[in-house]
RNA sequence: GGAGGCGUGGUGUAGUCGGCCUAACACGCAUGCCUGUCACGCAUGAGAUCACGGGUUCGAAUCCCGUCGCCUCCGCCA
């Protein structure tokens, strides 16, 4: 006798009369004295079971409680006219049991499946077993499930071989901070686990694998947030003798195949961006383009002032608010929200068809005023928000006020905006450390037409390096390598690395580029924010089926957790009494 | 490292400017009744270290100090 012949949202009026075995958990009972119905539930769905007291199953039915698992036989039977439910699939039936089998019992749980949401979210992975039961936790698993299916599909077709790296490799600098696993063997010496499989990939280039992929979970231990997670899967591709184009292309038309298969959605080509279009435009380096127009470079215009506070200012940045008249009130928090991005202040241009209010009126012209709104391209009923300051920051401001005006007022289109951002800067001035650090890592590619700048003027370096917004999100990052050992030497020496720490950290890829290395490149992406997005999900937690709370602690298996003294004896680590 | 929010039966909340709280309501749970429910209904009942520790007070869920936990954000995350 089997446990189940059918699931439960296969049942319908073509099943009718006929007999069949359900198994699930038992959702709810409904005792009405005489007659009981019984919901039940599988992975696929509720199927309703009734009997009457004359039933032999009727006592059985009877002492069933919330979330027990049983195996029912039965005859699917048309539900009398009007008891249909819409609500569930197998609506149409329900099932008369002619044996009921109870496989476990389940004591009562600390909350039902269909009332998780609301649930403290503590309670919930204490007891995450229960909580992955309602369905629409689950749907995001079968949501990953065919995603990763179908990107392995894609992978095998073009090529990719799936290759495994270790998990137990060696701490590397640069980046974010390892997690040390400690050596029994070699006493006092540590693994890290790999904050990206980076180094392995780029050695099997070097090995001739050409194409290379794998679902690679890493590690980065630093604080959380709602969209981080200390372990997290990357869709890690490396490739050989191929073209920036070529991999950008190519891992389009991943994406375009993951939604495609994933959620029937179609996607359109997406736009092209550097780095330097992105902040002057939208004031970050991953836009999200559902929110609205892009920003006004209005540095110009404000050279022909009087007022130095616009004329002097290095640039004048404008954020177009469409059709929006803000209270008093409001355009003191936008102030507010300025100042707090690190902003002087913010002045404000409203125009209506009887002319323009501004917050700048005692310094500023009508006819001042007019060429702005003109440059601006602002219409009646609009409102430019005008930042002054420095390079970065200026847009910066105008561009985080231009998303959360687009939050607040509910103006985010919908849809899937994706983009690529390309020829991000090579590196970045590290205030923390006083040097240059890589803005990508220290493999990535510079630019041909900027490698004369590497020692003149370093920051002004591009790179090959290229990632994937999608809604804002920074959704994968990659670039093309260095694979000349004395490109590789240079951006070192530009980091401020010496010789013997180059040969310790790095000495093995070096030494591997001298045996011929391919050009290469690649890219990676977040697959649990990819999943997070595709499912509609606000937290990471929701598309991961054991995550870590905000403070990296599992609540159910209560990891982490000291060890034996004897496991510390044999590591030889001693735990230092905290001050 | 910093900021904010939260913590009251199994779950979700109310009560929080000190007393009417011997802690309320809903869901869940138990028992009984009920033959067409699907958030079944009705009745009865059990169930609470008010996160923890200290303090103020005649009196603390409520005020003060500290600690812990959860969530969100900034820093951080090549």
């Amino acid at each position: 006798m089997s446990f189940r012949t059918v699931w439960a949202n296969q049942l319908d009026l073509s099943l009718a009369g006929s007999e069949v075995t359900i198994a699930g958990w038992v959702q709810r009972r409904r005792d009405h004295g005489g007659l009981i119905f019984v919901d039940i539930r599988d992975r696929s769905g509720i199927v309703q079971v009734v009997a009457e007291p004359q039933s032999a199953v009727f006592p059985l039915l009877d002492g069933l409680r919330a979330e027990y698992v049983v195996s029912i036989t039965g005859v699917v039977q048309k539900r009398p006219e009007g008891m249909v439910n819409r609500e569930i699939a197998s609506g149409d039936v329900e099932i008369v049991p002619t044996q009921v089998r109870v496989l476990s019992q389940s004591k009562t749980p600390p909350f039902m499946p269909q009332e998780a949401e609301s649930v403290d979210e503590l309670v919930r992975l204490k007891y995450r077993y229960v909580d992955l039961r309602r369905p629409s936790l689950f749907n995001n698993f079968r949501l990953r499930d065919k995603v990763l299916y179908s990107l392995r599909t894609f992978f095998h077709e073009q090529g990719f071989l799936e290759v495994e790296t270790p998990a137990l490799a060696r701490s590397t600098p640069e980046g974010a901070r390892d997690f040390l696993v400690p050596s029994r063997v070699q006493p006092g010496a540590f693994y890290a686990l790999p904050q990206s499989p980076q180094i392995f990939k780029q050695l099997l280039m070097v090995a001739g694998f050409e194409r290379y992929y794998q679902i690679a979970k890493v590690f980065r231990d630093e604080d959380l947030r709602a969209d981080r997670q200390p372990e997290f899967t990357q869709i890690d591709v490396e490739m050989s003798f191929l073209e920036r184009e070529d991999i950008l292309s190519l891992m389009e038309m991943m994406m375009k195949r993951v939604f495609a298969d994933g959620l029937g959605v179609m996607l359109e080509d997406f736009p092209r961006m550097s780095w330097e279009q992105a902040l002057r435009l939208y004031g970050s380096d991953k836009p999200d383009l559902r929110a609205g127009e892009p920003l006004v470079d209005l540095t110009e215009t404000a050279r022909q002032l009087d007022w130095d506070v616009l004329a002097k200012a290095p640039h004048v940045v404008g954020a177009v608010c469409r059709q929006y008249q803000p209270s008093r009130k409001q355009l003191d928090q936008w102030n507010q929200f300025a100042k707090d991005h690190g902003a002087s202040g913010l002045i404000w241009l409203i125009l209506n068809e009887d002319g323009i209010r501004t917050s700048a009126s005692k310094w500023l012209s009508p006819d001042d005023l007019s060429r702005f709104a003109d440059t601006a391209g602002m219409r009646p009923g609009d409102t430019l928000f005008l930042v002054a300051g420095a390079k970065p920051l200026a847009f910066v401001v105008a561009g985080q006020l231009r998303l959360e005006f687009a939050r607040q007022e509910n103006r985010m289109e919908s849809g899937w905006k994706f983009l690529w951002v390309t020829e991000f800067p090579l590196f970045e001035w590290s205030e923390d450390e006083n040097r240059l650090v890589s803005a990508h890592h220290p493999f990535t590619m510079p630019m041909a037409e900027d490698i004369h700048l590497l020692t003149t003027n370093p920051l002004a370096v591009r790179s090959e390096a290229y990632d994937v917004v999608l809604n804002g999100i920074e959704l994968a990052s990659g670039s093309l390598r260095i694979y000349q050992p004395e490109v590789q030497e240079k951006i070192f020496s530009v980091l401020g690395l010496s010789h013997e720490e180059i040969n310790e950290k790095f000495g093995f890829l070096i030494q591997a580029f001298q045996y011929g290395a391919p050009p290469h490149g690649g890219i990676a992406f977040g697959l649990d924010r990819l999943i997070m997005l595709m499912a509609g999900a606000k937290s990471l937690r929701d598309v991961i089926a054991f995550p870590k709370t905000a403070r990296g602690t599992d609540p159910l298996m209560e990891a982490p957790a000291p060890v034996d003294s004897r496991q510390l004896d044999e590591l030889g680590i001693q735990i230092k009494p905290q001050s």
